[in-house]
DNA sequence: TAATAACCTACTAATATACTCGGGTAAATA
DNA sequence: TATTTACCCGAGTATATTAGTAGGTTATTA
């Protein structure tokens, strides 16, 4: 099993396509500004989160991705396994085979422990995010900061002008 | 967030000694034939639990490994940590600095996430694991299979002896 | 037609896993 | 005391994955 930032960024990019679908769609360069995740590696996770139809993509200026269903219809659990294989903790994805052909130790543990995690994740839906006292509070302070960098920048290009 | 077949070498292991302690210290060569794990890599797996002081080593001819304490008082979660670094699902490690030291958007459901997994983890014994119908199942095969592998080896010895 | 942004393919550095190899060292047995 | 057993330790290595680069193509809009 594993759950590195590869699950982390899709979680975190779908939960800010959330956050900003109010809008229109929204363009991976505007998540990889307000979320820090390098934009490239970003359209490699909504390649995959496209292919799971979680997703929709609008090409073109003023294009980006849009979430495919409402935002509670979309749990993360569904965009983990998306991105990686999935959230087992099994070795041998549940055939059994774990040793030589046979059934080790330990298989049932982590079968029991991949329904524990998948559970867990399967509750928990963006809507649910997005009503979460702690998302919001970091998601504002993200609006601040981009908005902060994009006048900033801005500023840059005026001085650019008149200088 | 890793578990991979460390970890679960590791409590498989550990388990097999719980298992197999009654007759005096159990030897990694027995472990590495009955659970198919490389002896090289239950050293360096030994090594790392003896530290923890999940396990006492038993130095010399008939010596092994032993449980430091009670099979109800050892939990996979200390196992786990033990080879692991940890089942920590952030990738911060807890210090809310995921994202150029600010909290990154999804820092809490990860957090919760560890919780639930270490929870779980932190509710299962050896002797929790010893009692399950699934893992006696197995242990027998495999004391099995280790029997007719020794009484075959032997076999070869005796032909080899009287040839 | 110029700009924008999705889309696609391939490559790469760094890291971790799951080992192997080769030597030690401590303790029991013959 | 010699030998065996089995722990102990460090170095090295193949493989895979992660996370990210680079460079292009296609579709859409202004």
């Amino acid at each position: 099993m594993r759950l590195t930032t590869k699950g982390r960024y899709a979680v975190t990019a779908m939960l800010d396509l959330a956050l900003h679908s109010d809008s229109g769609p929204v363009s991976l360069s505007d998540i990889s500004n307000r979320q820090g995740i390098s934009l490239s590696y970003l359209e490699q996770l909504f390649a995959k989160l496209r292919k799971q139809n979680l997703v929709l993509s609008v090409r073109g200026p003023g294009g980006g991705y849009r979430l495919s269903r409402d935002r509670g219809d979309i749990f993360v659990a569904q965009i983990v396994d998306a991105v990686n294989e999935s959230v087992d903790a099994t070795g041998c994805k549940g055939r059994s085979d774990c040793q030589g052909g046979n059934t080790c130790l330990t298989h049932h543990l982590w079968c029991d422990l991949s329904d524990q995690i998948h559970d867990f994740l399967s509750g928990i839906s963006l809507e649910k995010l997005v009503q979460r006292q702690d998302v919001r509070e970091v998601a504002e302070r993200q609006d601040n900061d981009s908005k902060m960098a994009s006048c900033a920048s801005q500023e840059k290009i005026t001085a650019a002008l008149i200088g």
